[in-house]
DNA sequence: GTGAAATCCGAAAGCGTTTTCGGTTGACTC
DNA sequence: GAGTCAACCGAAAACGCTTTCGGATTTCAC
């Protein structure tokens, strides 16, 4: 392979000094239209591909972003995540930019290495995921001054860069496609509210129903790890209830899995009895027997996105705030979601399943 | 945050040479344990970060080592993905080093990032992953001198650096134990043969049958795409055949729940008329009804290993020869594989399910 | 007390860019 | 034809670290 082509390599072919060589490659405004065309012509010629190192070292920009992955704990984060980078990696690609994985094992951990990262600055800016209501990053990286857009909103969000779901649409999009189909009876099994997202997704629930005059009761309103076995609990919850629901909204895929384990095992049948609709539109959705109807948002030009706009912060010092998206999820719709059966729920004061 | 400690700072306030300090805290012979002692202290006191893009100028290293994202084709890798990621980066972050993520889109792309990376030099090593049998990468690699190591062989790895699961093991292993379980009409749902694996696993199948002495009809060695409806296809050719398998080796998790769906739409529970075992471990498979075997492969930890490997040969100039693994996968038990039934298959001497 | 061999450290030359600052042209004015 | 002003380009100083080379000091043997 030789030794690659450098700067000084172009300069001494053309006779040209390596400073204007440097600026006609970077397209400064004092050099001649005439100068910077050989340059180029050389440097493609040669094949010229600048030492990233020194680059760097000499302009004190890293032109690298960081991907911060998620604390293992949810279920199923992996084909969300791999979309997501995906997306991302794409868009950096295109300018030159490299993307850098960060998978701290605890919050601690965390925390720490964006301090750290605000001391070497060899990462100029972050996406980070799964925002909490309450989340102490947000803070830190403000303070720190590390340029960041969340994937997610937070209620410290006000002021930083984010693109998200429309959550609270989506859900009371969600919960009128049941109210379409007939159901008056939906319950919602929500997440942890530490969560951002279960927040507005409970209360994109609950403004369908007020919308449409419907009244549920209390216990309709479930709460469940983000887990198959969260779902599959909070369901079994739900069918106790003196008059159990003829329709679910759950708050994800791996809830409304679960909560379909739990139909099942009461001899009910998803989208027959009960119908269920999940959130994330995971392929494996379709799998299921029968396929899960769920609401999907578009991962990989999230992705995409997330990187243009955390490249426009780092790089042209756009504004966070100035930054701020909201996208809206769509239906996918499969089959768990129909109309409510006359032979459901069974009459009766207290919950005997079957 | 004002400015961040430069070695200089160290360097006056110890009243030493830049380069003493710079040599001290790389622990170099020449330098004398106390002096080794008192920079380290300073520089924890001062909380000195390197400048990384100076250091890696400097020593021309880069401390990076790139992951290829396997070209978006198969299905849910991205479990698969995000863990082996995980592992890598928590390996690398020990040592300082940076995990790139590189996410061509198509193969052509894919090898022109390579040989860009040979000329620029910023990423010393990769990892890649979803070998073939065929792979053009392991040439251009090796003749572009980058270092490398694959997780999954190919028929060019003799002299490179891998980590594999035995597939063949695997397969022999799954077989044996459906042979335990009493079956003796085991077939195989493969992948396609430009798959390494797809070749490695269906002689593991084989070799189990030779073992026992078991003959089966040609028509029991299936292939599918690597996806659901893959399995789904090839699952209803084999429950077409003259005297159709009571269980069957999957070539991947997906593959698998793709057949399921295939034997409930003939009447036939997975597990019960005919036995199923999958391949990847993937969580989700827990829960299906029923519930799906499978192998497990350790991903977190082959991720760590392929970093340590990486950094073995990238850094110490260890053989790549002398850098190839295999781990054996181990069986996750759930319900879909079973003793035969005797109701199955129903007499019959052309294929009419039901 | 001399020479040789260790031991420890500093000076200085890189690494390959970017960027500031100033200088040299030539065109243009009057 | 002297002065002004753009328009271009080169010299040189960063950027912050590594690493080679050699010089000072000390240690040891005789």
């Amino acid at each position: 392979m030789g030794e690659p082509t450098r700067l000084k390599a172009i300069a001494e072919r053309l006779n040209l000094s390596e400073s204007t060589v440097s600026r006609a490659l970077n397209d400064y405004q004092d050099i001649s239209a005439h100068t910077k065309l050989i340059v180029r012509n050389m440097a493609k010629q040669l094949d010229y591909q600048p030492n990233i190192h020194a680059k760097r070292l000499a302009s004190g920009k890293s032109e690298t972003i960081g991907y911060v992955m998620p604390i293992q704990e949810a279920q199923v984060t992996g084909q969300f995540i791999h979309e997501l980078m995906a997306g991302i990696a794409k868009a950096l690609a295109k300018y030159g930019w490299d993307l850098c994985v960060i998978a701290p094992q605890t919050t601690e951990e965390e925390l720490a290495i964006f301090k750290k990262i605000a001391r070497t600055r060899h990462i100029s800016g972050l996406v980070i995921t799964r925002t909490f209501s309450d989340d102490p990053r947000f803070q830190l990286l403000q303070e720190l001054e590390i340029p960041f857009v969340s994937h997610g909103r937070s209620q410290e969000s006000r002021k930083t860069a984010w693109l998200d779901v429309d959550n609270e649409l989506a859900f009371f999009d969600m919960t009128n496609h049941l109210i379409e189909l007939g159901h008056k009876r939906i319950a919602h099994i929500g997440g942890p509210l530490h969560y951002n997202f279960a927040y507005q997704r409970r209360n994109g629930w609950q403004r369908a129903l007020k919308t449409h005059g419907i009244k549920v009761p209390k216990t309709y309103a479930e709460t469940a790890e983000l887990t198959f076995d969260g779902g599959c609990h909070a369901m079994q919850r739900l069918l106790e209830v003196e008059s159990p629901p003829t329709a679910v909204c759950c708050v994800s895929d791996v809830v409304a899995i679960g909560a379909m384990q739990a139909l099942r095992k009461n001899g009910l049948r998803p989208g027959r009895e009960v119908s269920l609709i999940g959130y994330d539109g995971l392929e494996l959705g379709a799998w299921l027997d029968p396929p899960l109807t769920s609401m999907r948002q578009p991962l990989q030009s999230a992705g995409e996105k997330l990187a243009q706009i955390l490249m426009k912060i780092v790089e042209r010092g756009s504004l966070p705030s100035d930054n701020q998206e909201l996208v809206r999820a769509s239906l996918v719709q499969r089959e768990t979601a129909n109309a409510p059966i006359s032979s459901w729920p069974p009459n009766r004061t207290k919950a005997d399943n079957q």
